[in-house]
DNA sequence: AACATAAGTTACTCAAAAGTAGAATTCCGG
DNA sequence: CCGGAATTCTACTTTTGAGTAACTTATGTT
């Protein structure tokens, strides 16, 4: 019990709202994984709940219907986008090399399941406003990613002609990764994606002097 | 008439089968771009018909079902990988141009709508016997591809560690040609994928001595 | 013209999965 | 251990679009 005032009779102790908020990520954490293994449609509510050995009404104790789940999945996604692909690289002593650093954290968030379905999952699945929302997001995240292949241009340490369409063909490229089959019988994720940055980086055509990275 | 021997009475007319033939393209086409458009759960027969001007249950009258629809777009549009992007370079000098203009060709048969729906649109969708057909058919093309990437390795004029991995990223960079907005606003078609394979070709690293391409 | 077949339509059924109503249960403060 | 809210369940309704039955119309052959 806490509050100063009257404080109204029947208010949640803070730990159920914590319990709350924990079960809640719970179902998303369980609907990002459905939605990323099968698409949206093809992902099934009792399926979620299943997983989380609970019935399908239980789900909509915590979200409003199916549509504000996959919402919430894409938000999240991009936010991990946004939080963790996008701090500041501590070793990194040009714009090229702060981008191929970006590069290796947005593929790493694209291998969880929140940034799977976030890739692979059309906005236009999601309601007119809703998709706007989305969008924009991720037309800032766009765009972040431009300002890095500027500035790595402006350094001198990056040459290529459009930045922008750069910007989308980096993303495009590593977004593919998504769509690999989970689990592909020998390729090890990680040396694929070093060897995918290491083409972006160095393009197919042989360097005459230096060898990079 | 025709045909030699006794010839039970009814045959069809050369004609009749063409016509028959001709219309069931149509129905492809139009279903590829539904499919295209919106993915395979979004894509609803009722429109496929409307855009012929034909009611739903003449599309059963030349498919056996939606997913035979699918599977038949898909099928082509790999056969238009296959075939297209496929033949040989005129002018390529090697390797690595070789390999640039099949890039060119493939992505110009992603642009179509039957390019679109069959990279788009995730084979699980399919039951198992069509999805194995169809893996099969891609991981020739994949095959193909690393095929052009080795070949450019040996005569020196691409310089790459591993072609199985370098294949997988040049299909995963093209193909997501097929997720952009269609007729995004500023974004002209071509000069984006010259840029994007300009990307691929040189990497984001400057070059210090020749200019290539 | 007659008729057999092809081609297409109207008007339905059916299935699957989303979503809901309301009862049952758990949990907590007193 | 009691009352009431929080949470979850059972058992349903609803919706949507694929798929079908059975009739109608067009077409080409004799």
């Amino acid at each position: 019990m806490r509050g100063g005032v009257i404080s109204s009779p029947w208010k949640k102790s803070p730990e159920r709202k914590q319990e709350r908020a924990l079960k809640r990520e719970a179902v998303l954490a369980a609907a990002a994984h459905v939605f990323a293994e099968n698409g949206y449609h093809r992902a099934s509510l009792d399926e979620v709940a299943r997983i989380l050995n609970v019935t399908k009404p239980t789900l909509y104790y915590y979200f409003k219907n199916k549509e504000a789940m996959l919402f919430a999945c894409i938000e999240h996604g991009l936010e991990m986008f946004r939080s963790e692909a996008s701090g500041p690289s501590a070793k990194a002593k040009n714009g090229l090399q702060r981008l191929t650093a970006y590069l290796k954290r947005y593929a790493a968030v694209i291998e969880s399941d929140f940034g799977r379905c976030t890739v692979r999952i059309s906005d236009s699945e999601l309601s007119e406003p809703s998709s706007r929302k989305i969008r924009r997001i991720k037309s800032e995240i766009d765009r972040e990613l431009r300002q890095l292949v500027a500035d790595g241009q402006a350094d001198g340490s990056i040459a290529v002609t459009d930045p922008q369409i750069t910007a989308l063909a980096l993303a495009g490229a590593l977004n593919s990764i998504a769509f690999w089959r989970h689990q592909d019988p020998d390729l090890p994720v990680d040396k694929t994606v070093d060897e995918y940055i290491h083409l972006l980086v160095n393009g197919l055509a042989p360097r005459t002097s230096q060898a990079r990275k």
